[in-house]
RNA sequence: GGGCGCAUAGCUCAGCUGGUUCAGAGCACCUGCCUUACAAGCAGGGGGUCGUAGGUUCGAACCCUACUGUGCCCA
């Protein structure tokens, strides 16, 4: 069959991902052998696939098919999350483009709406997952708004309530104004703006001719402040402390008092205490036992409490406040200056503290045994560097109470009910529980009502956090908390794969949900034995950035379109792109060029580029081994010696990088043992033994040869396979016939043997007297096919090299040389040159450049004067020789004596020429 | 303001335990080749004071200190 001289992606990656479904390769259940699982950090189910996706995803497959191939039972568990915020964002927008309010309609018709859009939309970059090779478990597939994953998520919050873990508080919060929900802090993106700070005067009560003066950036909170505090130390106010003051326009006294927060720097040194409104005066009012008013709704309109400006925008009422102070004469400066705001990254309205009532989950003791396990190395994190963030992060002075409540519908209700008789808000009772009936019973008992029903109850509006799904994810996904079975098997798994960023709200709480739980559903035995940790190790990839270092991101346009990769350079191609400049924890710049007219990305990349005619490179590779004639006869003394020294040492190249690839491997090095099976292929089984062993144009080759060619080259495509899975399925195919079921995925990984230094080394220095060959060629303008005579001086390692059977003779073959003989004394008209420690002359038939050749060597003699002056100047050094080890000093003589008799050789050629 | 990183060739990055193989890779660049596997290719080549200044050491890209630049996290 005819091969076409270019490979093709798309004739191949569809059918073989097909087969490997059909073949049910990626599908696991329990059995005897060792279990390899990972599960995929669940992408945002509104989410479409990005950069960050490909080089996470590729990465875990990487780690599973070579699982699969170590006869690992390799199990890589998909699905996504049901992102709360985004998605309930999406199907809010989507309803009212139809005309439908959401709270027009009940909660039941709502969420009915939104996993229509679920199963509509959703779930996308699952699809375009496949697309890129992974091997996912697709009959595995979960979602944490399923029913399993959500009684999971009751089922916890009920045990984290009775263990006394979660409770309900007044917190300062970040308060999303247009959405209506409270922010995470990580939901909060600051950005530094330009702002006004209004310095304003409050006058004494007793005395209206004295004021104090306050420097604020919220003129409109001042109704709500409660006091004016200043530093204990500060001089300025000494006689203030204690007095009470005006607040403006609404002539409401406050006292003066003392507090060390104060930074006496910032504005007048006076700080105006608006506990509702600030986190840091909500602090401080608590220490001061002062009084909270909240002058601000959930919209961020101005309520009754605020006196004035009633109903008015906080905005518009900051606008509005200056005028009236200005008016009253109690506006004495306006300073601009640079502050960081917090914006909402759901809808980019500025963050409002508020102080709302919420659930919240205690983590000092769950931070603490995550901080243990990452500290004990039950958990490994690579880079290790990557600790030291976590650290931060989770140490008992940083660490903050998880608020796990969210003001929507699309997530787990909250299984808390209260008394319907009770105010919302002035709650007497709480009553959590798995389910209405338990809670119905609760309230009878602790009311001692019995004839309470249900209608008597009212289950709290808000849901969960995403986060408290996706956090027992490594125990849900396998129904851990309903029955145990696969679970044993499985856990704990051995990767998690994902990005930094999401360290604190995702790794470090998995740690926490395992080590919660995994006891209680495992047992103590099993636990000793296997530990309670999710994961044993994680690998946190780097972002991936553009060339200006920003975070790749479809707000900003800076990210090539994933799929538009993929048609380009094939999934294979894209895979070797996205590795090849990914070292575990360094963020990524991958340099997609941008249309210098447009300004817009375009959907290219040089590092894709590179894995594409990787693929073009080996399927040519492919087709060098399967055109050639074979026969049946033994070759010629001559050629046989060439093959034989050629296969020992590609085998020996092959067994050395299996070694070095395993190492790398076990230290997730990954581009880097990528790089290195590119090198073995590309360079010393391409360019070198192929070339070695390839027969003259129209002659055969033995069958011997060719099929010890073949074996080696399978071998490399499984190696190379977890990288690059669709075109070494196709070249494995192609290089023979195979049995049913015979597939390199599934196939075994090549085993490294024992390989001999020295030959090695041996063959490099045969490869440097063919470069050095080659380059005299190329200086001189003689061409590949006119055969060059080449002499070697007379030396020990000379005689050695034409001792090797066949080194000679593979020497002649890759220069092309007519005659290649020892020589005792010099030749005429040719160039002399070094390799290695010898000294070699090429003849040239159209006669030497004299100048040309005096002013190279000059240059050489000139290298290796400087370099044995450096030699001999450590050598030298008396505390050099007697306190350095000795086979460093050793090492320096035998420096010196190389560069010595170099030098000689050198100076002879010179003397020769009459330089 | 507090903390964590990073700085090596034009670009993107390796460089583990300080010691010829330590100054490397890929891309880009230069020269010559459409040589019957591959121009998505072949052969060869040039290019770096390892951010700056000190220090430790017989010896520093590597360890320490300061500085500069840069990125991130927290306030």
């Amino acid at each position: 069959m005819e091969l076409s001289t270019r490979y093709s992606p798309q004739e191949t990656e569809a059918k073989w991902y097909e087969h490997w479904i059909r073949k049910g390769y990626f599908h696991s259940t329990p059995d005897e052998r060792e279990p390899y699982t990972i599960v995929i950090p669940p992408p945002n189910v509104t989410g479409v696939l990005h950069m960050g996706h490909m080089l996470n995803n590729t990465i875990q497959d990487i780690m599973i098919r070579r699982a699969r191939l170590e006869g690992k039972n390799a199990c890589w568990v998909p699905g996504t999350d049901h992102a709360s915020i985004a998605t309930e964002a999406k199907v809010v927008k989507l309803l009212r483009e139809r005309g439908i309010r959401k709270g027009d309609i009940s909660r039941d018709e709502f969420l009915q709406h939104a996993f229509d859009w679920k199963d509509k939309y959703g779930g996308i970059i699952l699809d375009q997952l496949k697309r890129l090779g992974a091997s996912c478990d697709w009959e595995r597939t979960r979602f944490t708004m399923e029913e399993s994953l959500s009684k999971a998520v009751i089922k916890v919050f009920v045990d984290l309530y009775r263990k006394g873990r979660i409770y309900r508080g007044k917190r300062m919060t970040n308060w999303d104004p247009e959405a209506k929900t409270v922010l995470s802090n990580e939901e909060v993106l600051y950005q530094e703006e330009n702002a006004r700070l209004f310095h304003i005067q409050y006058l004494l009560a007793d005395d209206p001719t004295q004021g104090i003066v306050i420097a604020t950036q919220r003129p409109e909170t001042i109704m709500a402040d409660v006091a004016v505090a200043v530093h204990p130390e500060d001089e300025r106010y000494q006689a203030w402390i204690g007095k009470q003051v005006l607040i403006p326009l609404i002539d409401k006294a406050i006292p003066i008092i003392a507090d060390t927060y104060v930074d006496r720097e910032f504005g007048t040194g006076a700080l105006k205490i608006t506990p509702a409104h600030d986190p840091n005066d909500f602090e401080i009012g608590k220490r001061h036992g002062l009084e909270v008013i909240d002058i601000l709704d959930e919209d961020g309109k101005l309520n009754e409490a605020a006196i004035i400006l009633v109903g008015e925008d906080r905005f518009a009422a900051r606008k509005k406040i200056k005028g009236l102070l200005e008016e009253s004469g109690n506006l004495v400066k306006l300073e601009d200056y640079r502050t960081k705001i917090g914006h909402s990254e759901r809808t980019d309205a500025v963050v409002e503290p508020r102080l709302s009532l919420q659930w919240f989950l205690e983590m000092k003791d769950l931070a603490a045994s995550a901080l243990e396990a990452v500290r004990k190395g039950e958990v490994k994190f690579y880079p290790e560097g990557m600790w030291n963030m976590y650290y931060q992060w989770l140490r008992e002075e940083n660490v903050r109470d998880w608020c796990v409540s969210r003001q929507l519908w699309w997530g787990q209700r909250i299984p808390a009910w209260y008394l319907r008789y009770e105010a919302n808000g002035e709650d007497q009772h709480v009553f959590v529980a798995e389910t209405a009936e338990e809670a119905l019973e609760q309230a009878r008992k602790a009311t001692g009502k019995s004839n309470l029903s249900m209608d008597d109850l009212r289950q709290e509006e808000d849901v969960v956090d995403t986060w408290f799904s996706s956090w027992l994810w490594p125990i849900s996904v396998f129904d851990g908390f309903e029955n145990q079975e696969e679970l044993k098997y499985y856990y704990p798994t051995n990767l998690l794969v994902t990005g930094w960023d999401i360290m604190f709200f995702w790794v470090a709480r998995m740690i926490m949900s395992g080590y919660e739980w995994a006891p209680e559903l495992l047992g103590k035995d099993l636990i000793a034995q296997k530990g309670a940790q999710p994961f044993r190790d994680v690998y946190f990839t780097g972002m991936v950035r553009d060339n200006k270092r920003r975070k790749m991101s479809k707000s900003l346009g800076n990210s090539p379109d994933a799929l538009q990769l993929l048609d380009n350079y094939g999934a294979d191609g894209v895979r070797f792109g996205m590795l090849s400049s990914a070292a575990a924890g360094n963020d990524i710049i991958f340099d997609a060029p941008f249309d210098p007219k447009t300004g817009e990305v375009l959907n290219e990349s040089k590092l894709c580029e590179q894995g594409r005619n990787f693929c073009n490179k080996m399927w040519n590779a492919l087709r060098l081994i399967k055109g050639w004639p074979v026969s049946e006869q033994a070759p010629d003394a001559q050629t046989d010696a060439i093959q034989t020294i050629a296969g020992r040492w590609m085998e020996q190249r092959l067994h050395a990088t299996i070694d070095r690839v395993n190492v790398m491997f076990k230290e997730y090095r990954l581009s880097e043992a990528l790089m290195t099976l590119y090198k073995l292929i590309w360079d010393d089984f391409c360019s070198w033994y192929l070339e070695m062993i390839k027969p003259a144009f129209g002659e055969p080759i033995d069958r011997a040869t060719v099929e010890k060619a073949s074996a080696m080259y399978e071998q490399m495509m499984a190696l190379l396979h977890p990288f690059m899975p669709f075109v070494t399925e196709e070249i494995w195919h192609q290089l023979r016939e195979r049995l049913e079921g015979e597939d390199c995925i599934v196939s075994s990984l090549p085993q490294g043997a024992a390989y001999d230094d020295d030959f090695l080394q041996l063959i490099e220095e045969a490869k440097e007297l063919v470069t050095a060959i080659r380059e005299v060629r190329n200086n001189y303008g003689i061409k590949m096919k006119d055969p060059l005579k080449v002499f070697v001086q007379d030396s020990r390692t000379a005689t050695g090299l034409f001792q090797t059977a066949g080194l000679q003779e593979m020497i002649s073959k890759m220069a092309v040389l007519e005659t290649f003989e020892i020589t005792q004394s010099d030749i005429e008209n040719a160039v002399a040159f070094l390799a290695g420690k010898d000294k070699f002359f090429a003849v040239v038939e159209k006669g030497l450049d004299k100048d040309e050749e005096c002013a190279r060597l000059r240059k050489e003699q000139e290298h290796y004067r400087g370099f044995i002056a450096s030699v001999q100047a450590k050598l030298s050094n008396e505390r050099f020789v007697g306190s350095a080890p000795e086979a460093v000093v050793a090492k320096e003589r035998q420096k010196l004596a190389d560069g010595e008799a170099k030098l000689r050789v050198i100076e002879e050629s010179l003397a020769q020429l009459g330089c």
